[in-house]
DNA sequence: CGTCACATTGAACCTCTTCAAGCGCCGTGG
DNA sequence: CCACGGCGCTTGAAGAGGTTCAATGTGACG
C-alpha cells in the first residue's frame, strides 16, 4: 500500500513511503548534510508557517513539500513543490513569507541558520548556499514563465517539470493532489482534471490511476 | 523633456535621464561596486540575449531593465523589472535563460563573473552575493503569487510593487510601456489600460499622463 | 457496507482576450 | 508653419477560455 496523497490522513500519519524510498539521486555528501538534524513529517504535516521567524533552512531527503501563501482574502497560492535533493527557505528575511507542508510523508534535514551563520567566514559554505539559492531562483523564474501561458501549456509544463525533477522515465508518480496542482498552476481542479483527460483522449498521456501519469509522446508535449 | 518610454526611439538614443538621476538609495559603498565597469544603455538597448554564455552579473545605477524569455512559439514573457540598486543575472547557469534590455536610458555596472570567481574564497563577497540572490528570489516569489490572482489584483500589485521599489511617495513614474506591463502581468495591453481607467474612474488613482500614476487611497488598494 | 476524501464530467456564466476603430503626442518633411 | 505618419494608449463590441455550480464516480478505510 503505497503512500499516496489519496490515503486517509489520520492513518497516513504512521506510514512509511514504499515507492522511491531511500536516498535518491543526491550528491555524495554535501556540506549541509553535516549540520542538519533529520526529521520526519507526516502527510499534511506543518514544517513552518507564514509569519513565523525564519530560523532554519531545509533539505529534503525523501517525500515532497509544498510552500504556499494564504492571503486573508483570497485563495491559497502555491509557490513551489520541493522534491528530494532540493533545499527550501533559502530566500532569507526575518520571517517566513510562506508556509511549508509535506504533501506526503517526508524526511527532511533541518538546519539551523545560526549554525550556518556561525560559518559565515567559510567561503565554501557560503558558495554552496549561493549555488542552491541560484538553483531555486532559476526554478522560480521558470515557474513564472509557465504562469504566463494558457491552461493546457501550464499542465504540460507541470508534467514535464515533475518528470525532470523526479528523474522519472516514462511513468510519473504524483505526490500531490489535484488541489495542490491547481493552486500551483493558478487554475481550478476542474480545469486540471479536464486538461489531463483531454491529453489522455488525444493519446499524449495515459492515467492508469489519478496519481500516475504515463507519457506516450514526450516530443508532442514539448511542442505545445 | 524627460526620458520616458514614449519618446521617439531613434532620438532617445542620445538623451539623458532628467528625472531621478544620480545615485538613489543605495548603501554607502558595497563590495560589488569596486569590481564593475559602468556602462550606459539607450532605451531598448540589448544588455544580453537568451542563449548567450552568462559571463557577467549586473547592478543598476540608474534607469530600468526588463528581463524576458521569447519562446519560438508564443508571446514574450517578461520575468522581471529591475530598478536602481537591483542586481540581475544572479541565477547562475552557463547560458542565459532570458534576455535583458533597458526600458529607458540606463547606467549599469557590469561585473565579470571571472572577477567574482577569482574571489570565491572571499566569504564576505560570497555572502554578499548570497544576500542579493536571496532578495531576487523573494521578489520572484512575490511576483509568482501575483500571477495567481485576477487582472485587477495584478495591476494593483504591480502599482504597489513599483511604488515600493522606486521609493515613490504619492506619485509613481512609469519607466515602461503598457506592453511591458502587460507581458509582465500575463495580461493584454487592453486589459491593463482598461483596469487603470477603471481604477481612475473609482477615484483610487489618477493618471495625469499615461506614464504617471498618482495614488489617492493606497489603503483601499491594499485591501483588494 | 457505509463513509469520506478526492477525482471526474456537464452546463451556465463570467472574465479576459481578440478584433477593430479612434485619439493624442511628437518628430518630420513638404 | 502646418500636415502627415508613426507610435503608444484608450475604448467598444464580439468571442473564447476558464470558472463556478452541481452531480456523479471511485478507491480506501473502518
Amino acid at each position: 500500500m503505497p503512500s499516496t496523497p489519496h490515503g486517509n490522513a489520520a492513518k497516513s500519519r504512521s506510514r512509511q513511503r514504499a515507492r522511491k524510498a531511500g536516498s535518491p539521486q543526491q550528491a555524495p555528501m554535501r556540506t549541509l548534510d553535516l549540520l542538519g538534524a533529520l526529521t520526519t513529517f507526516a502527510r499534511n504535516g506543518v514544517i513552518f508557517s507564514e509569519g513565523q521567524p525564519a530560523e532554519c533552512v531545509y533539505k529534503i531527503e525523501s517525500g515532497c513539500v509544498r510552500t504556499y501563501a494564504m492571503p486573508q482574502t483570497g485563495e491559497r497560492q502555491l509557490v513551489a513543490f520541493h522534491v528530494p535533493g532540493d533545499c527550501f527557505a533559502l530566500e532569507g528575511g526575518d520571517v517566513h513569507m510562506m508556509s511549508a507542508e509535506a504533501t506526503t510523508d517526508s524526511t527532511i534535514r533541518v538546519i539551523k541558520r545560526k549554525a550556518l551563520m556561525a560559518r559565515k567566514n567559510d567561503a565554501g559554505m557560503m558558495r554552496h548556499l549561493l549555488d542552491l539559492t541560484g538553483a531555486e531562483l532559476r526554478r522560480t523564474q521558470r515557474h513564472n514563465m509557465l504562469l504566463l501561458k494558457g491552461a493546457q501549456e501550464r499542465v504540460i509544463g507541470f508534467i514535464l517539470e515533475i518528470k525532470e525533477r523526479g528523474h522519472s522515465d516514462g511513468e510519473i508518480a504524483l505526490d500531490m493532489t489535484r488541489r495542490d496542482i491547481a493552486d500551483y498552476l493558478g487554475l481550478t481542479i476542474e480545469t486540471v482534471s479536464r486538461t489531463l483527460s483531454r491529453l489522455e483522449a488525444e493519446s499524449a498521456i495515459s492515467l492508469p490511476t489519478p496519481w500516475r501519469i504515463v507519457l506516450h509522446d514526450p516530443a508532442a508535449l514539448n511542442l505545445q
